[in-house]
DNA sequence: TGAACATATGCTAATATATTCATATGAATG
DNA sequence: CATTCATATGAATATATTAGCATATGTTCA
């Protein structure tokens, strides 16, 4: 690595570590049809157990990784839990992929 | 509204189970580590195995899982084989990746 | 208060994945 | 052409992950 290279390489073993442990959130079809259908907007479990027709406890434990990796946030309403993406980047890096795998 | 806000949804569950596929290349320690280190340009197995620490046969084993999923090539010289990046995808998926968990 | 509904959670079995060890392959060299 | 070096690969083990079941929690409303 040299010092007039523009590529910056900042990223330590940690930060790496933490990297790993994003993409896992969209390495799982479940957790990235849910994702991808919170693209929507805000759904509520229910919905989304319909959209992408799996169960309902596979499901909420999905979110709960989800929500666990900061990629959605959720707020009742009366008995419903509606969920939403909780970053923005979550759809670049879908889209990144996205163009990636249409090449 | 949102930066994102132009994106169609156009992804099929087929779409989708291609994306996990491609994001679970980035969802192990050893694999992003691997391709963060190819940021810097080719390298043979062996200098791969002293960058990130890890013994050959884990690091042939990942290199073999990442140039199925098409994410690095490989040349031979000699005896060695040289590894690099083989999309550019790559740097902007792990570096929207990186804006994420610097937030 | 209790029945009905929506969601979460603990546990378990099935499955997938990573690492290691031993060995195979393939190239260079004396 | 036998040895050494670089890498790949198969098998076994260890570990992680997922889905589904059963049940718990929390909310509404009669």
């Amino acid at each position: 690595m040299t010092e007039n290279d523009y590529m910056i390489k900042d990223l330590g073993e940690e930060e790496l570590l933490e990297l790993a442990e994003l993409f896992k959130m969209f390495a799982d079809s479940t957790r990235i049809k849910i994702l991808y259908d919170l693209f929507d907007g805000e759904k509520n479990v229910s919905e989304i157990c319909e959209d992408i027709e799996m169960n309902q406890s596979a499901v909420s434990h999905q979110l709960k990784a989800l929500k666990t990796g900061k990629l959605v946030k959720s707020r009742r309403e009366g008995k419903a839990i509606y969920y939403s993406l909780d970053d923005d980047h979550v759809k670049t890096i879908i889209e990144m992929g996205k163009e990636h795998i249409e090449e």
